[in-house]
DNA sequence: AAAGATTGAGTTGTCAATCTTA
DNA sequence: TAAGATTGACAACTCAATCTTT
């Protein structure tokens, strides 16, 4: 037999699985939220930091300044978020959430720490401590060859709990 | 400072790095090829079974059947593969890779694992075994909540080379 | 000119309805 | 009927062009 022509390993494997799972990427209709996968992480960024402008947002979700712009009337004409530009300089449009914005994210985020403690529970201990090492390692390393080091930046991060 | 809304721990981190670089899952431009990721991917399988019909190759992708569809006449249409009726059950198209195919099939699939092997080159053998070890696990337990097995089905499937 | 946001055209995916073959 | 494939209508993204503000 001749060699896999595309990489066969662990991580490919679980990018399959990801992919084929709904549980993690696809639209939710739970809990009677209607919303896409996009304004899922809209909301949860926005209820962390209030303020952001439309820029922000989109480096945060890695979206098109585009794609936020359609996005973000969408959240508004669902009265989750006021768009509101900045006084200051009024290029920049400021996003809030809501109080309806504020609980639906609350609602959101609780469903999926849910979903995650449902899926950790299942792994041995030591198997999660493998998968936290392991997986805080590749983060690294993709963040490495993403954006290659520059002389002046700090690659370092505090590590984090969990 | 109050408790994060959303989770925030490994694989969190992981998955937004992964949605962020380009690197895993966007589309590629590159040797001359100017494909999509399906179209890659769909590439891929083929070129390792030939043959398949439309509806296993959306099993595969886990795409939708009319995606599949799209995405076929599309390939078709760059002859990168033939589509034929299945004498024996004309309700089946099958499919080959042409040789261009197959071809196309090769170079994307080596571009595929030298970047895999950037990546992992860049891992200590300690981290490396433990992703290994963690990603199977997950792997595992994804499965397990996906597709909570139910008595009269075959969770076992016939290892493949690799 | 340049930065932030919006609008227009095209791509890739979904679901629902239909066509074809068994 | 039903399984496989196709077609139609729509959603969410991208890139390129434009509008607004500095």
């Amino acid at each position: 037999v001749a060699a896999p022509l595309f990489p066969d390993d662990a991580i490919s494997r679980l990018i399959r699985r990801l992919v084929r799972w709904g549980g993690w990427l696809e639209p939710h209709h739970h809990h009677g939220i209607h919303a896409s996968l996009s304004e899922i992480l809209a909301l949860a960024d926005l209820s962390t930091a209030r303020g952001l402008t439309q820029a922000e947002l989109g480096e945060r979700l890695a979206l098109e300044k585009s794609t936020v712009s359609r996005l973000v009337t969408g959240l508004e004409r669902q009265a989750l978020l006021t768009r509101e530009r900045d006084p200051a300089n009024r290029r920049f449009v400021r996003l809030q959430l809501t109080e309806a914005g504020q609980q639906a994210a609350e609602r959101i985020g609780a469903h999926f720490r849910d979903q995650h403690e449902r899926l950790l529970r299942l792994l041995t201990p030591a198997e999660a401590e493998a998968l936290g090492y392991g997986l805080t390692a590749l983060a690294r390393v993709i963040d490495e060859l993403a954006a290659p080091v520059s002389p002046g930046e700090t690659p370092a991060q505090p590590p984090a709990a969990g």
